[in-house]
RNA sequence: GGGCGAGUGGCGGAAUUUGGCAGACGCACAGGACUUAAAAUCCUGAGACUUGCAAAAGUCGUGAGGGUUCAAGUCCCUCUUCGCCCACCA
């Protein structure tokens, strides 16, 4: 027999599962489904090694489900709208719907070289207007119910980019994809009211619990960030102005020293004639404007200015307090004003000690640290605190609430770090907003009927220009659905992010030209069974994507609450340690590496060299292992034919079988519940390594030949070219995707007999083998016959014997 | 500063679920077989140190230190280094 040839054998077995439409789900919703996705790719290009890596996963999961008999939907699409394809069209004028086509016809191409099971008839690409209609129909639907609003805001702008940026968008105040800084702007934009859900966000997490990586979870819980407090009215001196705060600690309320408000506060306009500093302040304002737009914003420094001429009052005392302008406080969180208590906060401390603003303590410190020194934030018995002393925080902490609550001076409020979500985008290539600007009736929606709104096509792309869809009159120009005159489209586009919200139930019912999707599909196939994909979405596509399901509950369309049942989130591969990326131009591209070795032996290769949730450091030199190992699963093909003229012994024989029953139920677990492919492959290899050894010894071919055939099954998700081949020599005419996955015998799992270490006063001495029916006499009596041991234990004491069952005998000597 | 995770041979990693032979499997390495030769393949070796011609024996060993236990990579305490995410959220 030849060496493996991987070239053709891949080729062959890649044209004969396309022609035999190996791949495509059934329309057959009796059977149990299992729905196995990966996150949609933007057509970038070229694949590299986190896709392959991606995809390798997804394609495990599709091919073994498939094997244990469900009616698997396993779909791919492209997340086709986005910058890049603009920034392409503008340096190489090349239009941005041609160069995504021409990236999606390349790496389609790639997907196929690498044998993943995909059912390209629900293939989705987001650009297509058969797509993006319906993005302008959630928009429409999402408008009427009030979750789609317009608002002017001071909104995260990024320069390079030229457009506005969602909150989750900016990461350590630069933009998620261009890695420049972002700057602040005061702007009419398009929002979505994904607060009304942070609750239910939050409350969702607990259903996933289990299921989906502890890091994501709490990165979500943390991004959502509720917290329960107090808001409190503060009136001020020489004004009939009240001011809120929020606090999460009224039990510090007669510790407040002073209230701090943000620069950017609101109330500074109203009051402004009563401030008589208000130079100072004024001054004071644009210059932290400037620094929290430059760079650096994250200064730890905190600055403030006093604003004389008036003070607010504490409600719970009535004692007038100063107020200062800080810039340690957000605006854009609760009401942009806090009460500051130095004695019990480590900002306010900070604060106060910087401008030597007197506090006083009103917890008292179990530690009795002087609070000169540093602040106390834990909780304590009251002091210094008037009707209150001698309470505990806790207690107190509802004793003022309802304090404040009754004499109307506040109530109890919950805030969240959410913010709504800012989808309009000052840029071409993306999902046109479908509204429009009527001079009479304001804004207008587009009726469902006329949707979609196409992108057009003709549009000059300069750079540089914002909204570029304003340069198009054709567009532009239109008349009011409602009252017929001449009226303007909105000219921004939507998110990308709007895309992928929702992109997973439009595959069960991919070409729907009269729905968004027929329910009955969507309720057969969601949720998700298993997701795949790179933790860098934690907080944006996958928070985007649970508020899109529970809107589309809402909207009556879906069942369930949460569309991921289960998530996986790989780890990177990088290069040298650092991410791969076009432009630090350190891209392994796989093509030369399914060319050298095959497909098989890089996905093998993939999954083999680290567990999938690690970082995977790109090195090729394990490769040659993995292709080794390939060639010896072939090789044997012949070789188990080989009779040898010795007889294996049963104990081989069994020996063998057990270590057949053993690893299928290992590889079972691993892929079912571990997700530990790595451990999976090793335990293959083992089992490949006795066999090898195990022919070599025996001239019984029908046990080979058994364990043989369960390798060849065992691997086929791992490596489907190569064991569709084999599988077809063995005489079977359908694609092995077809066979039942193997399954173990309990009553095989078990050795008769093993070998178990002895240990003598904990430190190991020998081995022995037992019969797993042995009882502690019976190896107590068999190790004194032992010499070695009867030497050992010679002139000594036998303290204590301990047999613990299959796995260890211990000794204690004196 | 907060949260999550991790530290095991020359390297990737296994064993952590349930305390029980640390280093599975693979890479790289060394020796051997086959070959005119090479590649490929097959066999063998290998954590470190000490003693020994050798067979072998002993000591140490999972980031550091301490504890529980007959027994700790695994459990508890203290510390440390690294990675990721969030970061003045009152």
């Amino acid at each position: 027999m030849s060496e493996y040839d991987h070239y053709s054998v891949e080729k062959k077995w890649q044209n004969n599962w396309e022609e035999n439409k190996i791949f495509e789900s059934e329309e057959c919703y009796d059977k149990e489904k299992y729905y196995c996705l990966v996150m949609l790719p933007y057509p970038s290009g070229n694949l590299h090694m986190g896709h392959v890596r991606n995809y390798t996963i997804g394609d495990i999961f599709a091919r073994f489900y498939k094997m244990k008999g469900r009616n698997v939907l396993h779909p791919m699409g492209w997340d086709a709208f986005g910058l890049p394809a603009e920034n392409a069209a503008i340096k190489n004028r090349i239009p941005p719907a041609e160069w995504t086509k021409q990236n999606i016809t390349r790496m389609k191409k790639q997907l196929k070289t690498l044998g993943i099971s995909y059912d390209w008839n629900r293939e989705v690409s987001t650009c297509d207007s058969g797509y993006y209609k319906w993005n302008q129909w959630f928009f429409i639907k999402m408008w009427e119910k009030g979750l789609v609003f317009r608002k002017t805001a001071n909104v995260n702008w990024c320069p390079s980019c030229n457009t506005v940026l969602a909150n989750e968008q900016v990461l350590n105040g630069t933009c998620w994809r261009c890695k420049n800084l972002t700057d602040h702007k005061e702007l009419e934009q398009w929002f979505i009211k994904i607060t009304d859900y942070a609750d239910e966000l939050l409350e969702g997490i607990k259903q996933l619990a289990t299921k989906w990586p502890k890091q994501v979870l709490s990165m979500q819980k943390n991004w959502i960030g509720k917290s329960s407090g107090l808001e409190i009215d503060f009136k001020l001196t020489c004004t009939n102005k009240k001011l809120k705060i929020f606090t999460t600690r009224p039990d510090t309320i007669f510790g407040v020293a002073f209230v701090a408000i943000s620069p950017e506060h609101k109330i500074l306009d109203e009051i402004k004639f009563k401030i008589t500093n208000y130079d100072e302040a004024f001054k004071y304002i644009i210059e932290s404007k400037k620094k929290s737009s430059a760079k650096g914003s994250r200064n730890k420094e905190k600055t403030g200015v006093k604003i004389k001429g008036i003070s607010a009052i504490n409600p719970i005392n009535a004692q007038q307090v100063p107020i200062f302008l800080a810039d340690y406080v957000l605006s854009s969180y609760s009401s942009g004003a806090i009460m500051a208590v130095p004695a019990h906060d480590h900002r306010d401390w900070e604060f106060a000690k910087r401008y030597s603003i007197p506090f006083f303590e009103v917890i008292k410190n179990k530690n009795c640290s002087s609070i000169d020194r540093e602040p106390y934030e834990g909780k304590g018995v009251l002091i210094n605190s008037g009707q209150f002393n001698g309470i505990n925080s806790n207690e107190a902490l509802i004793i003022v609430s309802n304090w404040i609550e009754k004499h109307n001076l506040g109530k109890k409020t919950v805030n969240f770090k959410l913010k709504d979500w800012l989808i309009s985008r000052q840029r071409y290539w993306g999902t046109p907003i479908p509204m429009i600007h009527c001079k009479n009736c304001g804004i207008v929606p587009l009726q469902e009927k006329n949707l979609p709104i196409i992108l057009p096509k003709n549009i000059g792309l300069l750079g540089e220009v914002k909204s570029p869809l304003r340069t198009s009159k054709i567009f532009i120009n239109v008349q009011c659905p409602k009252c017929g005159i001449d009226a303007k489209r909105d000219t921004d586009t939507m998110d990308t992010f709007v895309d992928s919200s929702w992109y997973y139930v439009r595959y069960c019912d991919a070409h729907n030209c009269n729905a968004v999707f027929d329910s009955v599909k969507v309720n057969y196939w969601m949720p998700v069974d298993q997701y795949i994909g790179g933790i860098e979405h934690a907080c944006m596509h996958l928070i985007y994507s649970r508020f899109w399901y529970k809107v589309m509950r809402d909207m009556g369309i879906v069942k369930n609450d949460e569309p991921f049942s289960n998530l996986l989130t790989q780890g990177m591969v990088t290069l040298n340690g650092s991410a791969m990326s076009k432009s630090k131009g350190n891209i392994v591209c796989p093509d030369e590496m399914i060319q050298k070795y095959g497909a098989d032996t890089l996905r093998l290769f993939i999954l083999f060299a680290a567990p999938i949730q690690k970082q995977l450091d790109w090195s090729s030199e394990g490769v040659v292992g993995c292709r080794r190992f390939i060639n010896r699963i072939w090789r044997l093909f012949n070789i188990i034919h080989v009779k040898s003229n010795v007889p294996a012994s049963e104990k081989t024989k069994a020996d063998i079988l057990q270590l057949m029953h053993y690893t299928i139920k290992k590889v079972t677990n691993d892929i079912e519940k571990e997700f530990q492919f790595n451990t999976a492959i090793s335990s293959i290899m083992e089992l490949v390594n006795f066999l090898y050894i195990y022919n070599h010894h025996s001239n019984d071919d029908g046990i080979s030949i058994m364990v043989y055939k369960t390798v060849v099954l065992l691997m086929s998700p791992f490596t489907p070219h190569i064991c569709e081949e084999i599988w077809e020599m063995f005489g079977n005419k359908k694609s092995i995707l077809s066979c039942p996955w193997p399954s173990y015998d309990r009553n095989l799992l078990k050795k008769k007999f093993i070998e178990i270490p002895i240990q003598i006063n904990g430190k190991l001495k020998g081995k022995t083998i037992i019969s797993v029916s042995d009882s502690e006499n019976e190896i107590k009596k068999k190790l004194i016959k032992v010499k070695k041991f009867a030497e050992e234990l010679e002139n000594k004491q036998i303290i204590k014997f301990m047999y613990i069952k299959n796995k260890i005998v211990t000794l204690v000597v004196k």
